[in-house]
DNA sequence: AATGGCACTCTCACATCGAGAGTGCCAACT
DNA sequence: AGTTGGCACTCTCGATGTGAGAGTGCCATT
């Protein structure tokens, strides 16, 4: 199995790098043809044989060319992941992106899955960065009507969230707002067990809200909870793979329904850790429906503060060539972005 | 043109329907035997010829079955538009639906997304409701490191936005705390207009806030700002009209990209009241992409004070029988609710 | 006005067929 | 032993042809 030539290691990455970017079985004479390599074509049939024997190409049919296999693809994958790098010059283009976005947690997310999918030309799917250990940080309580109270907490980190209440009977602003800074006063830093150890407060108002800010935070702290920033879905389309159209609705629903992502994501975050590549080659690792896809995967952030996931969805015979560097560099800079909003929280 | 006679017109109204669940091309013996006209084949060949005339019908190529023209579809569009109506037992499951939702306008939004591309098997979108004057309500200001800044603000009618910003140099909680409180009472129920001619204040942290707080509340404003909430994209990617890739792949862009629906559902809110509906029929009103394709739109809220538009695209071969009443009804419901929020928000 | 009959047209599914591409193997060459 | 040219073989794919089926329009008849 491993003992491949070096003649055959080469031949196979020019195999599947034509075949990635012709989408067509390759033949021998055609690779005689369009690289010069210095051997005939009797020769690289021979060649081809073995490597088909030895499990990283395969026929569609008997006199078609070959076709590389998941274990092919796996081999060129572990060979770009030690080569590929992005060209300075779109490094620089990325960065100079982030630098003018306006900042914010949201703005990062999209312009990050923007930049995965236009460099990788597949989808791409990025979910926010979530902290390790939720603390509290600030609860507001505004009026819009009567009875109804709009509550706004903020995580520390700086993730925002709102929720709509109806009271039992209508309570002043200024109520409110005294409310919302006696809270804030007490509940500031602490953690989901530590407040949910705070019961029975002596307000009603301020238990209602307590329970409230509680629920919203353990919503927060579920792993599969949370938007999926996608971008490029058409990208994918365009390709072979999914002119069937069925094939291409089994991906657009996968997409559409988020819980199956989510799902993959949060298992993919369990077993990557910040820095390093996952590629998930033909539908490895639960992922019955779509053999003919692949998705390259990073966990981005602070490691034991706040992470994130990203990743770029695409057919088997996606450019990882491509693909690879500009993840493993979107997030690296991510992880700057958190770490320069999270460092220095304490103080 | 219009002097269609009775039969005439139910006989178009019976093939219209049968060609919106066959998709296929529909011939006078087919109709003959599928639906007890007395009538013989000669005769409905004969009126099909008629209806063909008038510009009702078409054949694809001699030959063939009819299939409704723009035309036909519109005729059957406006037949439906007075009769059609949602079974009873439908609209109790939809209003139960939103009554055991958590509240909040994005739950709502998401909501009314799903059951239109649900109960229209077409693609949904949603936009929040839009208050026609946007008045200040409420701004926090909260530190989350050094020069770090998060800014919550509060528009009148509960819509919340959130914005980081970096400050020359750091400021403690507690005067931002300050700074968010004077505002927040000098600032309170005022509109962009008067915002603007609030220039000139002594600090120099507030004169900052203040013109942030402005910026975004000018975004706030533009009507082709906002997200748009859609749902069922896979629905309409089994139709036989979207098999080709290259037409799904056009309505996959329009509502990927968003910009080009934002737009267009920007100008249906321009030509339509709240509680009517407006049908475009093969890409009517500037949709040259899409030919083959309606969308039925509804615009909801309260006039003059929030209002926002919801509607369904799909093939022009949808199912309008059951979409029009469908989209009449949520859009009835969330105009309702925006109504229960708004009211008597002075007090 | 409605109908049955009939000739005509057009598509579509299916079969046939040859070109082209690719293969594997073998004998010959270096 | 590795490499090469030659050759027979296989398989797909597009072009071509054909017949069944569906549908039409028209006309004479009821």
């Amino acid at each position: 199995m491993s003992d491949l030539s070096e003649r055959q290691k080469a031949l196979l990455l020019v195999i599947i790098r034509d075949y990635i970017d012709a989408a067509q079985p390759v033949g021998s004479k055609r690779l005689v043809e369009r690289y010069h390599l210095d051997l005939s074509s009797a020769t690289i049939r021979h060649e081809m044989s073995a490597l088909t024997e030895m499990g990283y190409l395969r026929q569609p049919h008997t006199s078609a060319g070959r076709v590389p296999t998941e274990e092919g693809y796996r081999l060129f994958v572990s060979e770009m992941m030690s080569q590929a790098v992005l060209p300075e010059s779109v490094q620089n283009t990325i960065s100079h992106q982030f630098l003018q976005a306006r900042p914010g947690v949201d703005q990062w997310m999209h312009l990050a899955a923007s930049v995965l999918a236009h460099q990788s030309q597949g989808v791409s799917m990025v979910t926010a960065p979530r902290l390790e250990t939720i603390r509290f940080q600030h609860v507001e309580l505004i009026s819009t009507q009567g009875r109804q109270v709009l509550m706004v907490l903020v995580i520390a980190g700086g993730e925002v969230s709102q929720q709509l209440l109806t009271l039992a009977e209508p309570v002043s602003q200024e109520r409110l707002s005294q409310t919302a800074q006696r809270l804030n006063t007490v509940l500031v830093g602490e953690t989901v067990t530590e407040l949910a150890s705070m019961t029975g407060r002596a307000d009603a108002l301020e238990q209602d809200i307590l329970t409230l800010v509680l629920a919203e935070m353990r919503r927060a702290t579920e792993s599969t909870s949370g938007e999926i920033y996608t971008d490029g879905l058409t990208n994918v389309l365009s390709e072979p793979e999914f002119a069937e159209s069925d094939e291409a609705r089994r991906a657009l629903r996968i997409f559409e329904e988020r819980s199956t992502l989510q799902d993959l994501l949060a298992r993919t975050a369990l077993n990557s850790t910040v820095g390093g590549l996952q590629v998930l080659i033909g539908g490895e690792g639960g992922w019955e429906e779509l053999r003919q896809c692949s998705m390259v995967l990073a966990r981005y952030g602070v490691p034991g503060l706040a992470t994130g996931t990203l990743g770029v969805f695409g057919p088997m015979r996606m450019a990882y060539a491509r693909t690879i560097p500009t993840v493993r560099f979107v997030a690296g800079l991510l992880s700057n972005l958190v770490n320069d909003q999270i460092a220095g929280q304490d103080q």
